[in-house]
DNA sequence: TCTGGGGTCCTAGGACCC
DNA sequence: TCTGGGGTCCTAGGACCC
């Protein structure tokens, strides 16, 4: 983990991001409203949303507001492989790259100011490079902070880059309506729309002990700091995730005990797959549950040693969805999940071996040589690395 | 229109320990 | 016999983000 100096930051967020890399690479669809993803709507074109279409809405609605749009399934290999090409050139921008999801991230170009040139010139650079590079538009918001950055690319967005200067920082955000505020989602806007609270500067002049008797104390305190742009936190990198999860959408039909089960054990199974490959472990395992009425409920129990093996989540997942057997056939479950944290890094020392790929008795015999020097039991996973970005094959089971 | 899939962080009560 | 204050961990729920 690193962590920077100061400032000045920026945040760099692509367009639109998945409907930008469907449209890159089938020109029929540039310049057209494309909607990507089918019951749910996971990304829209600008020109799908200049007709009311938004992230998350539902693809019935989506299609009803804007019936010529051409509707693409998801492709999620072609997003990450375009998420990697971008995060390269984030990199060579600035080492000090803290990636917020698939498609944004803060960059630290403090210091770079005699190499680079002022801000203003490394983001409209970055622009410029992911354009050539890459193929994709990217909004960049240039800040002393980072939420500041972040409300500027929101603001600058689409295809945007916006610069707020240190002495024009209160009349850029006052202005703005809340929801501009990250962490002010629906909830938070209703609360404080019910006080006629719409903007910024409104906020600002509220004393904090009312924001938190409003919010609740972490969410008070955060709001008045972010009002008063007040934001001391660095650009971090290495920042590693805290838990792994997978779901499945079941739909409203009921599932018998034997679909489920099957269900849950390709989830415990995928997610165990990606805690081995991220070379991690779990302790807590949560189940998730969602309702025919859309109502929710999680049930979770936590191991007292720590695991990555199929046998041991799948087990306990198990546990967990025996005991919600009543709520399940009670209220229509239409949504089974799955949830790992409590995560650690695998303690494993992992040895690798030039292996000759067309001798197969050349990889028995390395495991031999590995069981002879370390025992038997060992060799708990032998992995097949591929040369370069090939992939990594697991040849034993667990 | 009838609702995906992947995450982060916070709150609050109870158990337990010193 | 009745009692304080502080800390950590676990579980469940909820808001929010992309």
């Amino acid at each position: 983990m690193f962590v920077s100096t100061e400032g000045p930051i920026l945040h760099a967020d692509l367009d639109s991001f998945y409907a930008s890399v469907e449209q890159r690479d089938d020109p029929a669809l540039r310049g057209r409203p494309v909607i990507v993803g089918g019951g749910v709507v996971l990304a829209a074109s600008y020109e799908a949303k200049a007709y009311g279409v938004r992230t998350a809405m539902t693809g019935g609605l989506a299609r009803s507001l804007c019936p010529q749009a051409i509707v693409v399934p998801p492709r999620m290999s072609a997003y990450a492989e375009a998420s990697r090409a971008v995060f390269g050139v984030f990199e060579r921008t600035t080492p000090l790259v803290e990636g917020l999801s698939i498609d944004e991230a803060f960059l630290d170009v403090g210091g770079l100011f005699r190499i680079a040139g002022p801000p203003s010139r490394i983001a409209a650079r970055l622009r410029r490079d992911v354009a050539e590079q890459v193929g994709l538009p990217i909004t960049v918001g240039v800040a002393r902070t980072k939420f500041l950055a972040k409300v500027a690319s929101g603001v600058a967005k689409p295809d945007g880059l916006l610069v707020v200067p240190h002495d024009g920082e209160l009349a850029f955000l006052h202005p703005l309506p809340v929801e501009r505020l990250w962490g002010v989602g629906q909830v938070t806007a209703g609360k404080l729309r019910a006080r006629g609270i719409t903007t910024v500067g409104q906020v600002a002049r509220l004393g904090e002990a009312t924001l938190v008797s409003m919010l609740g104390r972490a969410a008070g305190r955060h709001l008045h700091a972010l009002a008063h742009n007040r934001d001391p936190r660095p650009v971090q990198t290495g920042r590693r995730r805290r838990s792994m999860g997978a779901q499945r959408a079941l739909g409203r039909r009921r599932r018998s005990p034997e679909e489920l089960d099957a269900v849950l054990a390709a989830l415990a199974d995928r997610l165990a797959r990606r805690l081995r490959a991220a070379g991690r472990v779990c302790r807590t395992v949560t189940l998730r549950l969602r309702f025919a009425d859309f109502s929710r409920a999680t049930r979770s129990h936590t191991l007292r040693d720590p695991t990555a093996q199929t046998a041991a989540i799948l087990g306990t997942a198990r546990g967990l969805l025996t005991a919600s057997r009543t709520m399940i056939e009670n209220d229509g479950l239409t949504l089974l999940g799955l949830s790992l944290s409590n995560l650690d890094d695998d303690g494993a020392v992992q040895l690798a071996l030039p292996f000759d790929g067309n001798d197969n008795g050349a990889l028995d015999a390395t495991v031999d040589t590995i069981r002879t020097r370390f025992g038997t039991g060992a060799v708990t996973r032998a992995m097949l690395l591929g040369h370069e970005e090939g992939p990594t094959v697991p040849l034993l089971p667990d």
